[in-house]
DNA sequence: CGCGACGTTGATTTGCCTCAACGATTGTGG
DNA sequence: CCACAATCGTTGAGGCAAATCAACGTCGCG
């Protein structure tokens, strides 16, 4: 388990079915160029709590995750964890300062479902950034979202109370609410299970 | 005051250094394109309080900041602010969102100082992306950066205290610590002015 | 000069954490 | 298939970090 699989073009492609489409949303590639794309990926499986990336490895692919659920955590110096992102089905994910350096990685990435991502290695996306210069638009798409998405995160963190960014996250990721065990939405809202726990508790009666 | 210039290449160059210095960090371009490039961009002043960006209005502009400093911030329901972020020289600052969509600004961007700006108008930022591609790579590679950016401010602000975040600012910014005044500092880190000046109280004895 | 912007300091309150004990559920090896 | 251990969530008591409110000193500047 666990293998890397090289994929070539006798490879049924319904695979990559939904990173094509997802790709397609902001480019179109011809033909060639989606084969080319596609002879870069390697796809691989993760069970339940296995790791896709330890802190102190350095980080080799950029990930979309085909099927399952991811998590980028980071452990403070008491040893708790910090949870950067959850990535489920159509999302990227990678600690991205540790690929573009290729110096140790501070997060880790592990699954908290079964999980089939597919990857790209970083020569590999560099070669497709300069053999199809439609990625790098691709790319610039993709960060520029990341980018608004975190800056709304940042100021939920600075200017709301636990309650608030409980709620707001709720409102935002209701299928994550309802997939995730309670202690993980802590983790990533910032606040301790227990905290959470009696949040929810006055949320039920009041 | 505040008028928008249009330059054209009679216009002298070295205005732009910074910013064509900025840019040829991440790529290399042909005369023509620098010329091209230069087209399409304004230079404006704003004297010290002035606003480039209010929450309400549609944020037209991608901003380089040439000289001064900017601040992009933001107003929750009590009408407190909440500071994203810090812009002087070399630096590059909009309101994403609303630039990318037209949709009506949330943030606030004004000049904590005398400010002399470049600014690129989000049509001639698309035909720039279009006729030197070259551009996508460059953006790509500033989202990028930025996105690691925002990833250690959402750590910092999950898992540190006050005076954790206060110390990891002035390692980081040393320069901007002198530079700004407290209460926008602290607006920055998520903590009350007088919070911060018990902090530093305390740093000075012990 | 006088006013507004900025920083400091102290008293009190509140949001959230820590620690600890306790069910409920899941899952796993014997 | 049961027994036992993890894993997960809940609840309560006490404590600390940081907010709030208020008063006061110091500038720089119109």
């Amino acid at each position: 388990m666990l293998n890397d699989i090289f994929l070539s073009k006798q490879n049924p492609v319904p695979v990559f079915d939904l990173l094509l489409k997802n790709v397609a949303r902001h480019i179109h590639l011809q033909p060639d160029e989606t084969d080319f794309f596609i002879s870069l990926l390697q796809v691989r499986r993760l069970v339940k709590k296995a790791f896709l990336l330890q802190a102190g490895e350095v980080c080799r692919y950029e990930t979309f995750v085909l099927e399952g659920c991811l998590r980028n955590y980071y452990l403070d110096d008491n040893a708790d964890e910090h949870i950067l992102q959850f990535s489920v089905e159509d999302w990227w994910t990678s600690d991205l300062y540790s690929l573009l350096t290729q110096t140790p990685a501070s997060q880790f990435i592990d699954a908290l479902e079964d999980t089939t991502v597919a990857q790209i290695e970083r020569d590999n996306l560099e070669r497709l950034y300069l053999e199809v210069p439609q990625f790098e638009r691709f790319f610039r798409i993709m960060f520029q979202n990341a980018f608004i998405a975190q800056q709304r995160r940042i100021l939920q963190n600075i200017g709301s109370t636990g309650e608030e960014r409980y709620l707001a996250f709720r409102e935002k990721y209701p299928a994550l609410e309802r997939r995730l065990p309670q202690h993980q939405i802590a983790a990533y809202l910032g606040i301790t299970p227990e905290f959470l726990s009696k949040i929810r508790g006055k949320l039920a009666k009041g």
